[in-house]
DNA sequence: TCTAATCTTGACTAAAAAGTAAGGTATCCG
DNA sequence: CGGATACCTTACTTTTTAGTCAAGATTAGA
């Protein structure tokens, strides 16, 4: 399993412009510099989340990009199904309801792995918001914990 | 996040293996048509899943694949490893050690979410062997209820 | 209005993953 | 021994993903 170069680095660009204050913008330039990538790669991410809702955009002098939303309101699993097909996709999408392109189809051995799989990684990734991830180096076992706990609450409500 | 169709097939490959009694083995033809695969694409996954120790091969007539060890034995994170980098990498491989590729290196925004997800797929992964994946069909609740349970028991013994 | 800064968009190029082809090697069996 | 069967290995082709380029469109300010 593998998260795509766009899933990461979009994620990145929105951690950018998580902390801006209001009426505040970041440009393309900006963005670009502080990740190491060129500002065409960083045009196309940011045009696909302007597309999708999650950040607005100003042109011309003085403008830029900002959230579209507050950064306590955006969630990891949203973040992701935006930049790529799916939390976790497959080759075989048995789980998104498309079962004929698979030969599989009704006898299928890896389906429940990767419906579980899916299910565990969707409900880690819908208990994490852009906010919680702002602080710097240090919140990494904060965060580590925080959704292991998500996993375990969101199973034993299931139970 | 995408499950690559190596992973993929070669869990496939190894769902057909797993129900083999002793001296039973299956040829790279028998493997190929029942997954609607190429020998040629089939022989490289087996080839790889041979020199990694998970099956055993026997070459010429009356020859074939079979597991290495008993279905028991085999957890979905030893196999996932095997047919692809990690259970879970990413473009900036902040958690295998590898830092000096990236650029991010000491104030990365992501790592921290990269490392619980990684976490929390590899304790899913680690719970689940090929011999509880080898009923048909209806067992996809029973599975992902399993997934869902080992992910709460190991997040409680951590705490 | 003119100009510089900035986002927008589609087409192109490069890199990685997936899949294919072909010749080599080992084993069985008559 | 010799032919048939089946795995082993490397090199090649195709497809997908990632990244780049260049021309267009919009806005602020002089």
């Amino acid at each position: 399993m593998k998260v795509s170069a766009q899933e990461e680095y979009g994620l990145r660009c929105l951690l950018q412009l998580a902390p801006l204050g209001e009426g505040e913008y970041l440009t393309l330039t900006q963005i670009a510099e502080r990740e190491g990538i060129s500002t065409a790669n960083a045009g196309k991410l940011l045009w696909i989340l302007n597309k999708a809702g999650l950040v607005s955009s100003i042109r011309g002098t003085k403008g830029g990009y900002r959230l579209a939303r507050s950064a306590a309101e955006i969630h990891l699993d949203e973040i992701i199904k935006v930049l790529d097909e799916d939390v976790l996709a497959s080759h075989c999408n048995s789980y998104t309801g498309i079962l004929d392109a698979c030969i599989h189809t009704g006898n299928c051995g890896i389906r429940p792995v990767i419906v579980g799989l899916h299910d565990v990684v969707r409900r880690a990734m819908a208990g994490i918001t852009l906010a919680q991830l702002l602080g710097t180096e240090s919140n990494v076992e904060t965060t580590l914990h925080q959704i292991n706990s998500l996993s375990r609450e969101t199973a034993h409500r299931r139970a």
